[in-house]
DNA sequence: TGTGAATAGTTAGACGGTGAACTACTGTCC
DNA sequence: GGACAGTAGTTCACCGTCTAACTATTCACA
């Protein structure tokens, strides 16, 4: 047992003195939120630091790419869909829209079938830019991941599972 | 092994099917940081339901005080200090005290042994405010991640604190 | 001791996101 | 079949954050 303790553990030893006589506090519960956290922002701060360099594509644009490109097969969706699937409103998708229509990385076209409704497709140009940048991403991703085994990384995906599947019912 | 699948297993599936030749895909790593994701933005989903009604204090002021009672004793911080904390940058950070300071939650001093600096302390009415709502986002946290028993949490900080210690490192 | 580099905080202008109104279109029900 | 509720997308005004100056202060060193 002589486990190495990260700067979290030191946060929730602080707070844990704090409400001692507080039953309400949950120190596993607040450790595992405060670590994914910490995960997450620096996945971002890797993703930003990668497409800082980058002239010919923001990171939003790419990430309005790469969310088209993993739909279900055709790869088309309306702009809800995306909106929905990159976590911003509608009015977001449709400024980031113009930019990608612009740099013809995708079309925007109306659903003849349902008037309302536009369809978002990639072109050819757009299908290459994601190809170009979504292997780099995967590499950073099992960068960050690297302190873990095979079947830890499986363990780790049981446990979130579980949650994602309360949350998902 | 009767595991039931969640919504990530289907896209990981998705993409490992359209992936199947490339030996980049790892299909362990993406599924784990995609199930972060989705914790973390659903429990931000909550707190920014749980703000949204509050008149008095918005969830980036709460977030702000929060960074603010969590530090070190005794509890005073440098703006900067606190930008970091919150992850944003220092220019956000001045304006975000500047509204505190209004509010009357926080004071903010010049430091006389070094005079470039500026310390931040919450008022009475700055601790008061953070209780209230400190309890209430401990309860949304313990139901995000009810679904798992004490022994799991364990281990899911077991899994998380060997990434921090890496990242760390 | 004085000069230049480094550091802390603030200010200014641009950008991207949000919520609310608005337009256009579809479907329902009397 | 005409009024009306519901839905998809866009536009607009506002707000928070970012980057890049800029001011004030401290530190290192000749």
């Amino acid at each position: 047992m002589a486990e190495q303790q990260d700067s979290v553990d030191q946060h929730v030893a602080r707070w844990a003195a704090f409400w001692k006589d507080e039953p309400a506090f949950a120190p596993e519960v607040e450790g595992a939120l405060v670590r994914m956290n910490y995960i997450q922002r620096e996945a971002r701060r890797a993703d930003s630091v990668a497409f800082a360099e980058s002239k010919e594509l923001t990171f939003e644009d790419y990430k309005t790419l790469h969310v088209l490109m993993i739909q279900p097969w055709p790869v088309e969706a309306t702009p809800a869909q995306l909106a929905e699937a990159a976590n911003v409103t509608r009015a977001a998708m449709t400024s980031r829209l113009d930019r990608l229509v612009t740099a013809e990385l995708v079309t925007r076209e109306h659903d003849e079938t349902d008037r309302r409704r536009v369809l978002i497709r990639p072109t050819a140009a757009g299908r290459a830019m994601w190809s170009k940048y979504i292997f780099e991403g995967m590499a950073r991703d099992q960068k960050l991941l690297r302190a873990l085994s095979h079947d830890e990384l499986i363990q780790l995906n049981a446990l979130l599972r579980k949650v994602l599947l309360d949350l998902e019912s």
